[in-house]
DNA sequence: GGTATACTTGATACAAAATATCAGTAAAGG
DNA sequence: CCTTTACTGATATTTTGTATCAAGTATACC
């Protein structure tokens, strides 16, 4: 069992929910994707290994998993939901507008911003998501040669 | 007219595209909205002024300002998609896990951040988002009293 | 101002995604 | 092992978003 999926686990006990097969299936698939995946494509990669699990429960899960702050739901281009991990801490995209693209970068100088903000609003920061929106290198090139 | 629509109807023309009455009552009404509404709810509203205009053409709005980073789609707390204005550069989130209340703050000191990244992925920014997740103040006092 | 053209619109139908329900099942605590 | 209560999964249903296509309208050109 992963590290990561354990501590999610642990999260969900800690929390007064029941730590059932099912649940155990959904985390690890979910921390096994990578931490970008829809609904749909996780419910699939669940059911390779444990084929009774049904769809339902995997959007129960889901929605239990933002309530405990593990998993945030955004829209990455069009269609469903993907739901990413924001239990490492952090998120950062860099979004194109026009090709729908997302690079991940790392950049921890943003902590210090957080910091401040957190103190003024008494607020009990947990995790954090940056998406900076625009043009990436190749499609900027296309807007200026039109 | 507003002049926050006027400058992104301004910004549909100069990429190409037509300005239309019907593009004009959505992003009247988008702007009007205060930048938080799902799609559902801008034709409801605009609607109430121009009853013929069709909820696909809300849709349709709402994809194209999407490709010109003047809006982007969030999930905020269940259902439909939240749409909001990105057109004033950028928005910054407080969103608590337990409550799902969303607080917003000023910060430029972000800027900084944004800056390196851009150049260190020759990406052309026009504007971010960025969302702190965790508890607020009174549900964190909820928690710790538990 | 009139006309041609291509873009845009909106009614309808359709597909996809998410939710409600409820009988059956399994986890936690004794 | 037994009881209680939360959880599960098949199904049906609602909600949200998309495809289609004839009709309409904005723009460019004359």
């Amino acid at each position: 069992m992963d590290r990561k999926a354990e501590k999610i686990l642990n999260r969900i006990v800690q929390n007064g929910y029941r730590r059932t097969n099912a649940r155990q299936a959904i985390v690890t698939a979910l921390v096994n994707s990578a931490g970008h995946i829809t609904a749909d494509d996780l419910a699939d990669n669940v059911r390779e290994k444990e084929p009774h699990i049904g769809r339902m429960t995997v959007y129960r899960t889901l929605e239990l998993l933002c309530e405990l702050g593990v998993v945030r739901p955004i829209f990455q281009g069009t269609g469903a939901a993907h739901y990413i991990l924001m239990d490492n801490g952090g998120h950062h995209h860099l979004i194109c507008n026009r090709c729908h693209n997302v690079m991940e970068f790392e950049e921890c100088s943003a902590a210090m911003v957080m910091e401040k903000v957190a103190k003024q609003f008494n607020f009990h920061i947990s995790s954090h998501l940056l998406e900076l929106h625009g043009l990436c290198e190749e499609c900027n090139e296309i807007s200026s040669h039109q």
